[in-house]
DNA sequence: ATAGGCGCCTGCTGGC
DNA sequence: TGCCAGCAGGCGCCTA
């Protein structure tokens, strides 16, 4: 579910609500998510103090009081993060709680499909998770020029290619999809067919599509809500992501969907020849 | 280096 | 009404 847009509309929703407060308990669910849960991180971060709240690609990163510690969440396809009064029965496929100082609230994580994950992390080096070590700069901070390199270095279709979250961190299958569309490029195009100037185009409509995703609270198509229950806006921006034969907004062609790098692409056969 | 396929899971929709 | 296939915003592993 959530790409960039959607991690950064629960980080800000959050936010005010969890720094500054004290982790008082874990308790933790019977299932296990894709990073398994060791049995002492629950000592560890008992009693410790949330500092800061912030995103890095798809990634929630607590900095905690306990020096160099920090908790680490992805929602991966239906993960949600929520701060919820612990009187309120904790809804099924909870896997963690996190009772709060003054014992009123709790921090709870939920996730059906169990894609996402929870952990407790040392930081090593700059890396404050492991897979941060991997992780490419947040789209806000690409240079056209690096990403042209990374780019018209590879014989991926461009659409792979911007799914990496090595080359630019935080885009996923809709966000692609949008900015592809925005910048006119085919999706199927190898990187190594692109030109600098469609690579600047690109990059410039990564950073337009997501901050105009970020304004709208992100995209709720089935099941992605941040605080009290609240859904995004973008998806009735959507130029191509979901809309299938409907017609193209620049020129009335009926987008087309292909399957492409594992994923359902979206797209317009003549605007991204 | 890269494509493609699968697996991890639950839940929803559409066709029969 | 019910069943089943197909699909879903992510990602990691395997094979060729």
């Amino acid at each position: 579910m959530p790409e960039l847009p959607e991690v950064e509309t629960v980080v800000r929703s959050l936010r005010p609500g969890l720094v500054g407060r004290t982790l008082m308990s874990v308790q933790t669910g019977m299932h296990r998510l894709r990073t398994p849960w060791n049995a002492n991180w629950n000592q560890l971060l008992t009693g410790t103090k949330v500092l800061a709240l912030t995103r890095r690609g798809k990634w929630m990163v607590m900095q905690l009081s306990r020096p160099k510690y920090h908790l680490i969440v992805h929602l991966g396809m239906t993960g949600r993060l929520l701060i919820e009064p612990a009187q309120k029965p904790a809804a099924l496929h909870t896997h963690f709680v996190f009772a709060l100082d003054r014992g009123e609230e709790e921090l709870r994580f939920f996730d059906p499909r169990r894609f996402g994950c929870l952990f407790l992390s040392q930081a090593q080096g700059d890396a404050r998770f492991p897979q941060e070590a991997e992780l490419g700069p947040e789209p806000f901070d690409l240079q056209a020029s690096s990403f042209f390199a990374d780019v018209s270095s590879s014989k991926r279709a461009i659409k792979a290619i911007l799914l990496d979250q090595a080359v630019v961190a935080g885009v996923g299958n809709i966000y692609a999809d949008e900015a592809l569309y925005t910048a006119r490029i085919a999706p199927q195009r190898l990187g190594s067919s692109l030109t600098l100037p469609e690579a600047k185009r690109l990059q410039k409509a990564i950073v337009q599509v997501l901050t105009r995703a970020i304004e709208t609270k992100g995209s709720t198509i089935a099941n992605f809500y941040y605080g009290d229950n609240e859904a995004g806006g973008f998806q009735h921006e959507f130029r191509a992501y979901g809309r299938t034969g409907e017609p193209c907004h620049r020129c009335q062609l009926p987008i087309t969907r292909i399957r492409l790098a594992g994923r359902s692409t979206h797209y317009c056969q003549r605007c991204q020849a």
